[in-house]
Formats: structure tokens, sequence, C-alpha cells
DNA sequence: TTTAGAAATGCAATCGATTGCATTTTTGTT
DNA sequence: AACAAAAATGCAATCGATTGCATTTCTAAA
């Protein structure tokens, strides 16, 4: 087979009669070869099909130009959407991205993490796990210089760039919008509340009832995994209080979407019985009936953000002084699934 | 800041009074090691935080654990599937994974390939984009041995496993499916025509309308990009053909999301008018409304296949002497688009 | 033509782990 | 106790590119 040797600088070095070091200068530009050489070595260089071994340049340099992504899910449109947007930044600065998920396993991403560190990726960005409550394997990267760069689930305890959209606002105003929209009895379905996200969904839906002077019912409020199966056991459970929800906002679109279904099933009306509203934007939210209305997330906007920050903060080496703490306006829209009348 | 200096072999070696040779030896559990030391170099490296470093080892063994995947769009259900799937296998037999998107152009899926060579990734997964036509990129990887796995987006013309779903089955039994509800004039709007995905599906539409007697009309075949403006265009151009169409076979679920939008917006009932069947099985098809009948491509299966039969080959060192050509089979999912009566 | 200074190139160590081969230590047998 | 065989450990080269410092070559002014 066409089993090519591996041509590396000292092969070209050998075929011109000059120097390795020469080659690896010119073939990264150094302004001490002459022009002369640097185009001759070039020209070699491509002649022999030649192409630079990463790895050892890495070794010596102490850089990857990698970036490690962890996240819960690849597969979720919002983070697959984040990782386009990470993707788009780093491919554009000569990063490479190595991506893993962690499945929401703590497990796992301690695991990852470790497998990171050991691959040197020059600098990490991180949602985290439903089940992480603990943060030593994330420390262990600032701790070491190691750029971190948190998005949507962030964690509090670890000083770091972090990127969320603005949860407290998104709840605020889907709860508000049900209000303007005639509802009193408002539900929650929300998510697990060692992620602040979700912490600041309900806060939000929370102050949202209180300026509007409405009692948040105990029984209207429920926590689960958001899953589809998740959102239709919720909704069963509401229904069978005494005290029926006329509106209910839940913490992710899967979870509306369940919610829906079940009620459509049966024959239970949208939005003149019960109104919905659901969070992220999922693809399917504007093409279900009836429609879904939402808090737009913008998923491909906060990994180009992420990557940018990260790799500024590689850039310049040393930790800088003040970490960003970014929150992405979030946006309501209004679909089928809520809108009864002008709020 | 904790800056805490890197902890090598060496450092352990010292610390113990030994040499590196055999810290390495232990820590890789090798038998010539006695279980004694073994323990005490393990327990030693724990203590001190040691975490390996990747790059020099992958130097020294030529190897990297890490599996390069080239992917149009990293944000589509199919193929974020596709990738979760390869992540899975990979993180379970050691691999990593680096992730990238070609964004369907052709120059950037050849400096992808180059970056993921200079990287050394031990074998590259892809899927090639729209624009792709000539083949040298990815030839360069055969051409040294570096196992090559394609899946959905197939090149005939180089020799290596690859992994498709049975799309002309696809095309046939979604064609099919239509006559057997009736249809006598179906247009099929198509992909580009260099995919042999789309070749395929267009195969198996034509293969079902002669088997049924029915006549293929010039007029009734359109080819685009899939978008969904795409599929927008090519609905309103169907409708200004003198023979309207009584049933369109998409190529993708996006294109079928877009005639059926165009539609409903314009009075024209689904499916007793007209029939839409998609390809795909995108997670929206299922909860639209009408909700689209598609094909169903078992993406995360496809990766981990993919996964699987690279590491196999990365193992076994040599190519493999005969090369797989895995065919997914497909499945057709009936929905409302397309349901009038029992087949 | 000299020669100082600038420009270009080369030498050799380095990054951290691996591994073939040599050497030392241990084990078991007589 | 002696010694061969087996087990455990160490030495030193290696992977390929980078880079501080030394050396050579070139340029231009005296």
């Amino acid at each position: 087979m066409g089993k090519q040797a591996e041509i590396t600088i000292h092969d070209i070095a050998k075929k011109l009669g000059i120097s390795a070091s020469t080659v690896s200068r010119a073939l990264n530009n150094n302004p001490l070869i002459s022009k002369a050489t640097q185009a001759k070595i070039k020209e070699t260089a491509a002649k022999m099909g030649y192409r630079p071994n990463t790895m050892a340049a890495n070794l010596r340099t102490r850089k990857t130009n990698t970036i490690g992504v962890i996240v819960p899910l690849i597969n979720r449109h919002f983070f697959s959407s984040v990782i386009s947007g990470i993707e788009d930044v780093a491919y554009n600065s000569g990063f490479a991205v190595t991506i893993t998920q962690s499945n929401d396993s703590f497990e796992k991403e301690e695991k990852i993490a470790q497998t990171l560190y050991s691959n040197r990726v020059d600098g990490v960005i991180v949602s985290i796990g439903m089940e992480t409550t603990k943060f030593n394997h994330l420390k262990h990267f600032s701790e070491r210089n190691i750029p971190l760069v948190f998005f949507d689930r962030v964690v509090d305890e670890i000083e770091a760039h972090k990127i969320s959209v603005d949860d407290f606002n998104g709840g605020f105003k889907a709860t508000q919008h049900l209000i303007e929209q005639g509802a009193k009895k408002i539900a929650h379905i929300g998510g697990p509340l060692n992620l602040n996200i979700y912490r600041k969904r309900l806060d939000g839906f929370c102050a949202a009832m209180k300026k509007a002077g409405l009692e948040v019912d105990r029984q209207m409020l429920l926590h689960n995994s958001l899953t589809r199966t998740d959102g239709t056991n919720a909704i069963k459970k509401l229904l069978k209080n005494p005290q029926k929800p006329d509106a209910i906002f839940c913490a992710n679109d899967t979870t509306a979407l369940s919610v829906i279904i079940y009620l459509v099933e049966n024959g239970i009306k949208i939005p003149e019985d019960i109104m919905v509203v659901g969070f992220s934007n999922e693809p399917f939210s504007e093409v279900v009936t009836p429609s879904i209305s939402t808090i737009r997330q913008p998923g491909f906007e906060m990994g180009q953000k992420a990557a940018e920050l990260i790799i500024e903060q590689i850039k310049q080496k040393n930790q800088p002084s003040l970490f960003q703490n970014i929150v992405m306006p979030t946006e309501l829209i209004i679909r089928q699934s809520s809108f009864k009348k002008k709020g």
C-alpha cells in the first residue's frame, strides 16, 4: 500500500542541506530567515507533502491550540447550537475543539475533566451536569491557570467568566405574560434546584407573581428532570390537585410539549382552559400545534462569546483580574399556547 | 495564584529514588514491575497529583487516542445524534473525539482535514459536505493508513468502511406508500445529486413509480439545497405547473415542513389535496400539525457503529482487506401528512 | 580592503513519556 | 553456599518541533 513515510523538518533540512532550525523558523514565518530561503523551504515542504506534527510542537511549546468543551448532551438543540458557535469562532482563530458529553452523570463529568487535563487543552468551556454539586474537578483547571468559561449552567463557587441567559428575567417575563393574559393560578414545572438556571427561573416566576399580588401555591410547584416523561407525570399530578392551574410555566420546552400533548389528548383547551409557556425555543416549539410560547436563548451567540472569551484568556496567558459575568438578554416569544388577547 | 508546577514521572521517580522507566511501567500496569513497587508508585503519583502528559506519550507512541469527526453542521439533529453515538462508544474505549464542521464548504472541509492530520488523529469519521466533488483531502488519510469511515454522505471513489441508511429503500418505501394512499402525480424535491444519498433517494422514488406503472414527470422533479427557503420556493414552483402534484416526497423533513406550512397557509388540505412525506424523522416531524410522515434514520446507532468500526481498524493497525458497506435499515413512519386510508 | 554591525543560519538542549536492551536483584534448586 | 534462571529495575535513545545562544555570512561604511 502507499505506505508513505512521514516527513519531518529534518527531511526537508537534509534535502536542502540546511539545518532543521532554519526549516522550522521558515515555516513559522520567523523574520530571522531570509525571504529567499523561506520561499525555497516552503516550496520544498509543499512538494514533499510535509504536514507538521502538532504533537511535537505542542509538547515543546506547552500549548495545544485546543479547547475542551463539556456539555451534558451533544444531541440537544441548545447545546449543539452552542457547540456550533464555539467551533465557528475557534476554527477562525486556529483552535481545534474537543467535545465531550457528561450525559448529566457526575462520575463521567469528573473523568472527562481528567482526560481533558491530560490532553493539556488550553482552556475548557463547560456547562455542568444535573448531578453536579461538587466542583473539585473543575477547580483543578483554574488552580492550574487553565482558562475556564462557564455557560448556561454556571457555577457560582468558581471564579471564571460566565455566560448565561437572563433566566430570572426570562422566568419573570414568561410569568408576567401569563398574568397579563388573565392567569391567576399559575403552576411551575421546574428543574433541579442545584442548577442555578432553574433556581433563577423559579425566582423570576415568584417575583412576577408577587408583583401582581398573586399567591404562589406550594402544590403548584413541581421539580423534576424535565424529560418528556417527567413532563407528563407532572401535568397528571397538577390536574389531580383540587386547585387546578389556569396556566403553566415550564422550565423547558420539552416539558411544555409533554404538557400540551397530554392536555390536547384529554380535551383540555389551550390556551382557553390552560395556557402554557416553555423555555429555550427548541425548533419544534414553533411548528407544533398549538405552537409553544417560549423564551429564546441565543445558543449560537453564546457559543461564539464563550469561545472569544476563552481565546482571549488563553492568549494573554495569566488569568484576568476581572471575570465577566455576561448575561444574554432573553426574548419572550408569544405563540398560540398562551395567546388569548393583547397584553 | 496556586500556580502548581506540573508533575512528571521524573518527579515521582526522584521522590522514590527510582528510575522514570519504572514509574512509567508501573503506571501503565506493565507486569514487569513488582506489585509492591507498583502500589507504592501509584500511591505516590496520586498523592502528588500527577496527571500524565498525553502529548508526550502520543509523540513517543505515535498514537493520539483521538478520533476526528467531520460533519457538515453540528447543529443538526441527525448529525448531533451521530456525534453523540460516536462519543458514547469512543469514550468507553478510551478515545477522545475532536469534532469539526465543514458548514458544507469545500474549502473549509479541506482545511479541516489538514488540521486533523496535523493533529495526527488515529482515525477520521466523515460525512462530506454538499459542495464536495473532489476527494484528495480524504484520500490523504487512507494513503497514509489512517482509518477512515464514511457515514451517511459516503464517497464511492474511496475504499473504506461505509455506513449509510438504505436511502434507495427509504425513497422506495416513501413513494410506494404514497402510491398506496392513492397518489398518481407524485413530485420529488431532492438534494444535490453529487451526494449519493440524494441520488439513491431519487432512484428509489423512480423505481417505485416505475413498479406502479406511473410516469415520472420531469417538471415534478426539483433539486436544491433542502433548506427552509428552498422548500418554500420549490412548492411555489410546483404549484405553478399546469399539472399539479397530488403528493410530494421530500428528501428531508425541513423541506417537508416548508411545504406543509406553505400549503396550510394557502388553504390546501393535507393529506386530502396533497400528501407529503419527508426524510430523517427530525424531532419536530412528530409534533407538527399535521405530523409529518417520514423515514427514520438511526443516527445514534450509526454513530456507535462508525466508532466501533474505526476503533477496530485503529487497533488492528493495518487496513482491513475487506471494507464493510453497512446499510442500516430504514423505517417508514406514517403520520398525518400522508395518511388517508389503510395501505 | 578592512571591519564593525546586522542579518542569517546552525548547534544542541528541551518538552515528558516510552521502550529495547543491559544490568541488578531475587528466587529456587542442588 | 553456589549458581542458573527468573524477575525487577535502570540506562539512554527516541518521538518531531522549538528556541536560546553561538557562529557564520553578508552589508556597508571607513
